[in-house]
DNA sequence: CCTAAATCGGACCCGAACGGTCCGAATTAG
DNA sequence: CTAATTCGGACCGTTCGGGTCCGATTTAGG
C-alpha cells in the first residue's frame, strides 16, 4: 500500500515545475538538477507524464515542458494513475488481466470497487496547487501525525464519516 | 497504488473467517480449500495475521486459528498492515529508511503524511463486518462505478469533502 | 504414560516487475 | 545548412514479492 518510487519521483518532479510560473518552459536536466532524480528517469518520467497528458512537451534546441494544465486541475490522481496505471486496489478490478486464482467464489470483489473509488478520492482532493504551499500552519485538525509504528493495532473508528483530506 | 496478492489473499481469507461463527476455530488447511488461495501462502498468511494480532492460534491435533475480535472491530486497514508492513505512501514516512535520494530540499514530504493519513483513513473505514455482506443493493449514491479505464483524465473535486465508504 | 496425528513457525528458492542506464531520432536556433 | 540540444524508445541489472518445503511444537487418543 505503498506507491513506487517512479510516482514518488514524478509527484517531486511535478511539484517542482508547479513552483514555477504557468506556461515557463523548462527541461528535464534543469528538473532533475533542481530535484535531485537521476537524469535518465528524470526523461523517463516527464516522457511518461506527457503522453498522459499532464505535460506538453517541445523538442528542439529551445524545448522542454511545461504543465499542460493550471496546478489547481492537476490532482495526485492523474499524477499516480499516469505512472503506475489505473487505481485499484486488487487486479480484479482494474479491466485488464483477468488471471486471479480465486476467481469463481470470490464474494470480496464488488466491495473492493468501492474501496478503489474511496481511495482514488481521497487522492483525487488533493491538488498540485496544495502540494506547492510550503508549510501548513495548522495540521489538519487536532490530528498532527497520528498512528505510526503500530503493527497491527486497530484503526477502526479512526475517522467515522470522511478522511478530512484538504481541498 | 495496488496491494500486492499476499494482502489480497488475507483479505479474502479474513472474510471467509468472518462469515462463520465468532468463535470458531477453523485450520489453514479448510480455509484454503474454501477460498482457493494456496495452502502454503495460507499458512504464513495467517501466521503473521496471528503474530500481528487479528488471529488467535491454537496449535495441536485439533487446533486452528479464530478471529481474534469481532469482524465488526475489524478494519481493511488492520489486515494490510499487518500483512505489507504500516500505510505510507511514501518510505520518507514510515519511521524507518531514511534513504531518499532526494532528501534535502524535497517541500513534499510534509504534504505526503497527510495524504498517507487520508488513505488510512478510507481503508479504516470499512470493516469485515462490511464485507461479509453478499453483496449491497444500491452502489452508494448515484456513483455506480465511475472512472476506469481514463489513463490520465482530471480526478479533481471528485469528491469534495470525505469518499462515502459505506460504514 | 506413550504414540501419533495435525498443526504452527521459520528458512530457502524462483520469478516478475520496478528502477536505472544507454543510445538513436527529431526538431529548432543560429 | 550546420550543429547543438532535446525528446523518445529499447536494453539490462537488481530488489522485493510470491511460492514451496521441511522441522519444531502441541494436543487428542489409546
Amino acid at each position: 500500500m505503498r506507491l513506487t518510487h517512479l510516482a514518488d519521483y514524478a509527484v517531486v518532479m511535478m511539484t517542482a515545475a508547479a513552483r514555477r510560473g504557468d506556461g515557463e518552459r523548462l527541461s528535464a536536466t534543469e528538473l532533475s538538477g533542481e530535484t535531485g532524480v537521476p537524469l535518465p528517469t528524470a526523461q523517463k518520467l516527464m516522457g511518461k507524464l506527457a503522453s498522459a497528458g499532464l505535460l506538453s512537451s517541445a523538442r528542439g534546441a529551445a524545448g522542454g515542458f511545461a504543465l499542460a494544465r493550471p496546478a489547481r486541475d492537476i490532482s495526485l490522481a492523474d499524477i499516480v494513475e499516469a505512472v503506475e496505471g489505473p487505481i485499484a486496489l486488487t487486479m480484479c478490478s482494474d479491466g485488464v488481466n483477468h488471471d486471479c486464482v480465486l476467481d469463481a467464489h470470490c464474494r470480496v470483489k464488488p466491495h473492493m470497487g468501492i474501496v478503489g473509488d474511496a481511495v482514488r478520492g481521497a487522492l483525487g482532493a488533493v491538488s498540485l496547487q496544495s502540494l506547492t504551499a510550503p508549510v501548513r500552519p495548522e495540521p489538519v485538525e487536532g490530528m498532527p501525525f497520528p498512528s505510526r509504528q503500530n503493527q497491527g493495532q486497530s484503526f477502526d473508528r479512526l475517522r467515522p464519516n470522511g478522511v478530512g483530506v484538504p481541498s
